[in-house]
DNA sequence: ATAATATTCTTCGTGTACGATATAATAATG
DNA sequence: CATTATTATATCGTACACGAAGAATATTAT
């Protein structure tokens, strides 16, 4: 005698099949690449803002601080990003990739499945912003009141200025 | 020099911001009331079933079958949830709901937080629907050529027969 | 100057979440 | 009826993902 739910609820269980989706396609990213998709989104952050700190990295990509270290640890331990110790302020940590990190990231594979890129690729103008303007305000109901943390969902990237970047050395 | 996103990368920053106002959502019930998420979506599903196995439960909420099994285990050492034996198919395994896991379960909290479901509910019901179906149009095109291990993505969902019921009796 | 506060990052503990593999039981096949 | 294949579940190892707490540094207040 299932229990109806309601449309609310719908939407949960949808959010958790592209999660799902989603987790799936890292996996299989993970065995035949050897990243995975939370690797690589950190990775093309770092690509395009050259350098930048990791608490930035953290709020550029919405992942915990927490979450983006131990992301970082492995590429680190993989010698595809490099940690570098801020000088004018020693609490910040820069991150960069790596020569071997450059070419990674240069042919790094899709991080959605082709098929969903192509598929959504396919779509009419009005469709893509349609369907992106629909999970935005999902999000946006979502985020009301929550987030007080060290991490605002909604933010403008944030890059290392050119100061900033002229300031570090690299660690032993 | 920030790269530009294309819409379908942008599709993806969207939803991970959402999975991750659901993660810190579900932290905070952890905290305010003793169960995550996951574990009521669980609890939720059992009682909407009554009775069904533990590969079912995955299948209907579209979790695979080594997270449920995990989430069950919680459950089961919190004096929440049974794990029963099939006498007809010893294979089998079925949950279901303890006295303690039925009043838990009636006074749940709601699984996405307040603000959604009221903003969400405030909606005319046709931009809930474009709402809904939106993100289900966006899990049809990820999954796509996915899954073929032991879960279906879209599927009906699973309850154990009458006859399957009247077949178990308690592990000790 | 120095004590109190705030920022930045890491470490720790918990809980998902998955595939691969193992184990057991049932069903299918010769 | 024995052997093999299939099914159902659990276990293992890895990787997120988070908040809380800790350590180092910087800022502010006294």
């Amino acid at each position: 005698m299932a229990r109806e739910k309601d449309v609310s609820e719908e939407v949960l269980v949808t959010i958790r099949q592209i999660v799902r989706a989603i987790g799936i396609h890292s996996k299989k990213l993970a065995k035949t690449y050897g990243l995975t998709g939370p690797q690589l989104i950190v990775m093309q952050e770092i690509a395009d803002r050259e350098v930048l700190t990791t608490g930035d990295l953290a709020k550029n990509i919405s992942l915990s601080h927490a979450t983006v270290t131990s992301i970082v640890d492995r590429l680190v331990a993989r010698g595809l990003v490099n940690r570098i110790r801020g000088v004018q302020d020693k609490r910040k940590m820069y991150v960069q990739l790596t020569e071997e990190g450059h070419t990674q990231v240069m042919n790094k594979p899709s991080m959605l499945h082709d098929t969903f890129i192509k598929s959504f690729k396919g779509l009419e103008t009005w469709e893509q912003t349609l369907l992106l303007s629909s999970i935005q305000r999902i999000a946006a109901m979502m985020n009301a009141s929550e987030i007080k943390t060290d991490s605002l969902l909604i933010s403008h990237p944030v890059s290392a200025t050119a100061e900033e970047i002229r300031e570090y050395y690299k660690e032993e």
